[in-house]
DNA sequence: CGGCGCATGTAACTTGTTACATGATTCC
DNA sequence: GGAATCATGTAACAAGTTACATGCGCCG
C-alpha cells in the first residue's frame, strides 16, 4: 500500500491557516524543500477531491476586484483525518543520491570530474545549511507560537544533515586528491 | 528532463562483474539500500531494452542441469555510455521524510505518538548504521582492489548521515518530555 | 507597457511499485 | 518434505513530473 501523501500535507498545512493550492505549493517547496515535494499536478487534484469528501472547505474570493483565488480551510472532518494519519506509523522515507552512485562508480572515471561533483554538490548544501540557518534566526526572533517549536525541531534535522554533507564533502575532496588517477 | 538512472545503476554494476537481474537487485538492496532503490519491475525490462541497445550482452546458463539464468556482461559500447554518464551533471536528489511531516505537524497530537514515532526512526537508523559499520570492517579486511575506496567512501556518507539522525532522535527526545502537551 | 509573480488547472507522460505467475534448487 | 532462496518476467496500477494553456495584477 503506502498511499500518497500529498493529502495529509495539504491537511496540515491548512490546521494552521487557509491557503490556496500556489500557497501550498511555495511552502512545501520553500519550508520543506530539503525533505519533501509536491507538484501542482498533485496539489490541484487532491484539493478537489479533499473537498468533494468535505475534509476541507472552498471558498472563492468573492470581492470580484481580484483574481481567481480559491482559499481553502480545513473542516472537522479533516482535522480528525490529519489527527489519525498522525498517529500511524510512519511509513515513507527514501533517499535518491545520485552523487553516492557516481562516488561508487568513480574509478571509471578521472579525478578531476569527480571533483567538480563534489564541488557541486558542496555548493547546493552550503546554500541549503544558510537558508535553514536563515529560517531558525528568523523564527527565533518571533514570539513563541503555534507549532514554532515543532519546526526549529524539524530545520534541526536539516542542519544536522547538511553538516554531515558539507563534512563529507571535505573528507571526499581529501580523498580525490589522494588518489592516484586511473582510466 | 532528469531520465531514469536504472540505466546507469546497471551498467554500473555490470562493470564490475557479470550479473543476473535478480542479483543486480540483490545488490542494490542490500549495498545501495541508504541512499538508493531499484526494483525488478525496473530492472528487468530495461536489461532486456540495454541488452537490444548492446550496451550488455546477455548469455543464458548453458549447463542444462542448472535452472535458467540470464548472466549479464557489459560491453565496450555500454562502457562508454557509462563513462559519458559519469561526467555529466549529477541530476537526481531527493528526500522524503515523512517522519519530519509528523514532526512539523506534531502540536496535533499528543508527546506519547511523538515518541515513539522517533522511537522507530531512532531503532531503524541503529540498525542502518550498525549495517554500515558492518560493511566497513569487512571491506577493510579484504585486500585494497578494484573500487575499494570509493566504496569506502560511499559508506562514509551514510555513516555520517546516520550519526546526524541518531543525534537529533536524541535531542528530539529530549524536546519532547519537556514539552507540555496539547491536544 | 513589459515582466514577474500570482493563480488555476489538466493532459500526456514517465517512473516506480506491487502483485502475481511460475518453477527450480538448496538447506534443514 | 517444506521453507527459503534463486530466478525471470509482466500487467495493472499508483505516483509524480512536465509542459502547456490561460489570464490577472502589481511594480518599476
Amino acid at each position: 500500500m503506502n498511499q500518497s501523501k500529498t493529502k495529509f500535507v495539504i491537511l496540515g498545512l491548512l490546521s494552521e491557516q487557509s491557503l490556496t493550492g500556489y500557497d501550498i505549493r511555495k511552502i512545501v517547496d520553500i519550508r520543506f524543500s530539503f525533505f519533501w515535494n509536491e507538484s501542482y499536478g498533485q496539489i490541484y487534484p487532491v484539493l478537489k477531491k479533499l473537498s468533494e469528501e468535505k475534509l476541507v472547505l472552498a471558498e472563492k474570493s468573492k470581492d470580484d476586484s481580484k483574481r481567481e483565488r480559491i482559499s481553502y480551510s480545513i473542516t472537522k472532518k479533516g482535522t480528525i483525518v490529519l489527527k489519525n494519519w498522525l498517529t500511524e506509523p510512519v511509513e515513507t522515507e527514501s533517499m535518491r543520491l545520485e552523487i553516492l552512485l557516481k562516488m561508487y562508480f568513480s574509478n571509471m572515471t578521472t579525478r578531476e570530474v569527480m571533483q567538480a561533483h563534489i564541488g557541486t554538490f558542496e555548493e547546493n548544501h552550503k546554500k541549503q545549511l544558510e537558508l535553514l540557518n536563515l529560517f531558525e534566526s528568523q523564527l527565533k526572533k518571533v514570539e513563541d507560537q503555534d507549532n514554532h517549536q515543532e519546526v526549529l525541531q524539524v530545520l534541526s534535522l536539516g542542519q544536522k544533515v547538511n553538516q554531515a554533507y558539507l563534512e563529507w564533502c571535505q573528507e571526499t575532496q581529501v580523498f580525490l586528491s589522494k588518489r592516484r588517477d586511473r582510466s
